[in-house]
DNA sequence: CGGTCTCTTGACGGAGTTCAAAGCTAGTGG
DNA sequence: CCACTAGCTTTGAACTCCGTCAAGAGACCG
């Protein structure tokens, strides 16, 4: 049924066909078109989604109204607002579809039932989370050691083809720097 | 023993006294001087640093020679490169005191054995990975929404003992500005 | 006290932003 | 299937935040 999710977690722990079963009781697939939110501004975040096709990016709206992107997630990732779900508090982030995207939900509440039933979940949640630190750790290391332009051919090199997959604008806004400049950059090297 | 380390795993799971004495077995204890190394650039990472007392930072060496901070941890924190550990590649990172410190580790091979042992500690870092996350997705929100002076002020507002305990230029690298542009900060708001 | 870190000052420069306007492109409805 | 429009990208000029460099003043430690 949801190929890619199994898919994902095997790679970290063993999930035979009937556990799978027991695990699609704890999912619920959202279909949505492009442009469509699974959380905005001012809700609390009480799911981890996970992209089993399509892509989603997360972002905030800064003190110049303007959208920031802080993450994006592609087909076998999970995203959510931590921060919200931890504590409880509203989020500052939407999430929202950039294209045309089959989601799966968990419900946070309903993650420990799912722990008790199947105990190795635990376990792929404390690796995919050290590994989403690791990710984020990589990030910071790039953003601080290279400028912009650097970061911005890093990146570009790195996916080409997401590149090619959204809007400039949105890459700009991910990579901390303004459109025009992405534009001054691309002329530059093609 | 080691009072820090139990009163922070047990704010997020059960451990009784004779838990302890289990954990306590895979614990090593350095008790380390000002600037000495737990890790430095090539080795491995194959082990969870946790301060028990003191502080440390994490950093490397950028393009231009100079030390980049990425990271603090005081008392009660965890830290590790969970790149080199997850990827079994050296580390691009030196982790170092800054002043006097009382150092646990936790082998990573061991690791799964202590799981084994106390099934609960899978679940403590399976929480404060997602602490982690939730406060790097915070970092990360703060740096690309404010200015560096406004970023500096925040951070310097929000630990003011902090910012008295290390050296300027310390807080300066980790924020990602020179040390000369934060003096011009401080001389304008004292 | 001497020497080595650490912090401050000021002049200068440049990477990257801002603003405004024009040129494209793709989606939508007629 | 074409035309229209809203959204995206490009251009160029002016500007600014913050880094670089160099030199001096403190501060800390053996």
């Amino acid at each position: 049924m949801y190929p890619n999710l199994v898919k994902q977690i095997r790679r970290y722990v063993k999930l035979d066909e009937h556990e799978v079963q027991i695990l699609y009781k704890y999912v619920k697939l959202s279909s949505l078109n492009k442009k469509e939110y699974l959380l905005k501004e001012g809700q609390i975040c009480r799911a981890f989604y996970f992209v089993e096709k399509g892509c989603l990016r997360m972002f905030f709206i800064n003190s110049k109204m303007a959208e920031q992107i802080t993450q994006f997630a592609l087909d076998g990732w999970w995203i959510a607002d931590y921060f919200s779900y931890i504590d409880n508090k509203p989020s500052e982030y939407y999430i929202q579809t950039i294209e045309k995207s089959e989601i799966l939900s968990i419900d946070v509440l309903s993650l420990d039932d799912l722990i008790k039933e199947l105990p190795q979940i635990e376990r792929y949640f404390r690796l995919i989370m050290q590994k989403a630190l690791a990710a984020s750790q990589l990030r910071t290391k790039y953003m601080s050691e290279m400028t912009k332009e650097e970061f911005y051919l890093h990146f570009s090199s790195s996916f080409p083809d997401f590149v090619q997959r959204v809007p400039q604008y949105m890459i700009a806004s991910y990579l901390g720097l303004t459109p025009e400049y992405v534009s001054e950059l691309r002329k530059k090297k093609p």
